[in-house]
DNA sequence: CTTTTTTGTTTAAACGATTAAACAGTTGAC
DNA sequence: GTCAACTGTTTAATCGTTTAAACAAAAAAG
């Protein structure tokens, strides 16, 4: 490893002191300093190489401009795109991103909460998983910069950027109701995560409403596990029998993706024979057979505004 | 904010030195500490709710560990994936990964690899965009430990992960060939990514050692601006004409998706009329209505082999 | 020709940890 | 009873920056 060029080593080249070459390279105390010493000190700094060591920086002003970023799976497509977006913004105003993934496991969050609190982040973008409010609240005794994304806990008062989930499959299910449609199912995972339980609740009251006899069983909620095999037992009970279902709102990408696999091998016709609504978008549905209509979040405007809230937040916060 | 825990406030509390406090928190000296103090120690500390500053740890150890991670862009699925694994690796050895993307463009990857370093990463786990050789030489300069993932460049002598691209496709079009397809086809970036330009030769080869007739324009080298029209235009011209290409080979699973959306819209019935292949996965090829073939990377065995080979690259470097 | 102001630079403490070396007190060896 | 060895702890330097305060020299003011 090649030795590391300090501020030392350009102030003892140039002969004079460390400070001096500090107020250069930052462009402080613009008027007071002999241009040639400057343009000298930023010579050799060009010359030797010279980088910044950013942790001995982040120790002194207590500051290290990162931000830490929870999401459930970094590689769903859904939680890439935002990082993605929030990566652009966090770096337009200088900032880095250090990201994990919780797999929806409080355990995972806190441990990862841990980690990036002892890193100095100077803020976090979260995607809580469920039963991680004690991790929240912890937060907010701290008075720790954070935005939450995509899920939020309506007991707790905190930043949060989503999309009002009730109202979206509240929509969604009027639409399909509008369309003629009257046996309409949902699948969904059984959770306690805000979000899923708002598409739920807008489902149903959609169906009350509008006075659809409303069946039970229509509404799947799947176990954590074994996903796969379990959607596949949710859609052959929804088409089973003389009635089956004749319209399906999943309420995530993966669900969707899952379950259209599922219905295209037992020959179901989409939309003739089943209408389908999937929450959030997926590559996967470009290549579907026929288009399907999905709820978009608008992805965009959640990273840029979560972005801008938390440095919003950092900011108040000195 | 809350006022941040240091050793030193365990210290005092205690009544002891911030020394004996950091050795009993890193269980030093295991020995000769007093085990009730040690005991006091450990009990304020987690009464106080202390966490290690890792800022100051790092400067003081010159260690961070903290990996850089440099993709082209994370929110493409072969990069979030590869991410995912990274990360988790990572996380077992107790490391945590910032990560940027390149937009595959050197310039971005330059400012980026500056970034990363200043913070002191302990090493880099990178797929270079092209035109980036002085950077990956620079690193080598200065000793820093780094992989190359996905991508090297073959004049460089560094570590690298990647799959043999000129064996793979150079099989895919060889597979065309023993099905009975004559008339193969190929779209391609055009590029000076090694790993690209190995498909192509893995391609033509595979063409030429079996005696095929080969039409200059059955290659499609798309620039790399309006990738999806360029598509639309370079399968048509494929199509056209009375001996329409029987075959084709997509270098990267963007191209196939988007691709494969065109053909979808053409109504050309994939594979009797058109066998078709592709580098990579997608999730959107399950919900194709026929089954794709598709060059899969060993995702999971690249990101583990980047990882080990990083650290104990790193591990000699101290 | 003082005194004040301005200019250009240095000094030195601090951030929060780590760690070699020093130290005082106790125990053990002979 | 003396010296060596061990035990438990502290001292103090250090990592690479930043930055308030001090300082000396030169310029301006009176």
């Amino acid at each position: 490893m090649v030795k590391k060029i300090s501020l030392k080593d350009i102030a003892s080249q140039v002969g004079v002191s460390t400070a001096l070459v500090s107020y250069v390279l930052n462009n402080q105390k613009e008027g007071r300093i002999n241009k040639d010493v400057a343009q000298r000190i930023r010579d050799t700094a060009k010359r030797l190489n010279y980088r910044t060591n950013q942790v001995a920086k982040s120790l002194k002003t207590n500051k290290t401009f990162t931000i830490g970023l929870i999401v459930a799976d970094i590689s769903n497509p859904f939680f890439s795109s935002l990082a993605r977006i929030i990566e652009d913004e966090a770096d337009k105003n200088n900032y880095t991103v250090i990201f994990g993934s919780s797999d929806e496991s409080p355990v995972k969050s806190e441990k990862l909460m841990e980690t990036l609190l002892n890193r100095q982040v100077d803020g976090l973008i979260i995607a809580p998983p469920q039963n991680s409010e004690s991790q929240i609240k912890y937060l907010i005794e701290q008075g720790i910069p954070f935005v939450l994304i995509d899920r939020y806990f309506p007991g707790i008062e905190t930043n949060y950027v989503a999309i009002d989930n009730y109202k979206a499959a509240y929509r969604a299910t009027q639409h399909f109701i509008d369309s003629g449609r009257k046996r309409i199912g949902m699948i969904t995972y059984e959770s306690s995560i805000f979000n899923l339980n708002e598409r739920t609740s807008g489902y149903l009251s959609a169906m009350e409403e509008n006075e659809i006899p409303y069946k039970e069983n229509w509404l799947k909620e799947l176990k954590p596990n074994n996903t796969r095999m379990c959607i596949e037992k949710a859609i052959n009970e929804l088409l089973d029998g003389p009635k089956p279902a004749d319209a399906l709102l999943f309420s995530s990408n993966t669900i969707a993706a899952m379950g259209l696999k599922h219905l295209n091998s037992l020959g179901i016709k989409i939309p003739d024979q089943l209408a389908v609504i999937s929450f959030d978008e997926s590559e996967a549905f470009d290549l579907f057979y026929a288009p399907l209509t999905f709820i978009k979040q608008p992805l965009q405007e959640m990273g840029q505004t979560a972005i801008k809230v938390l440095l919003e937040t950092i900011g108040k916060n000195n």
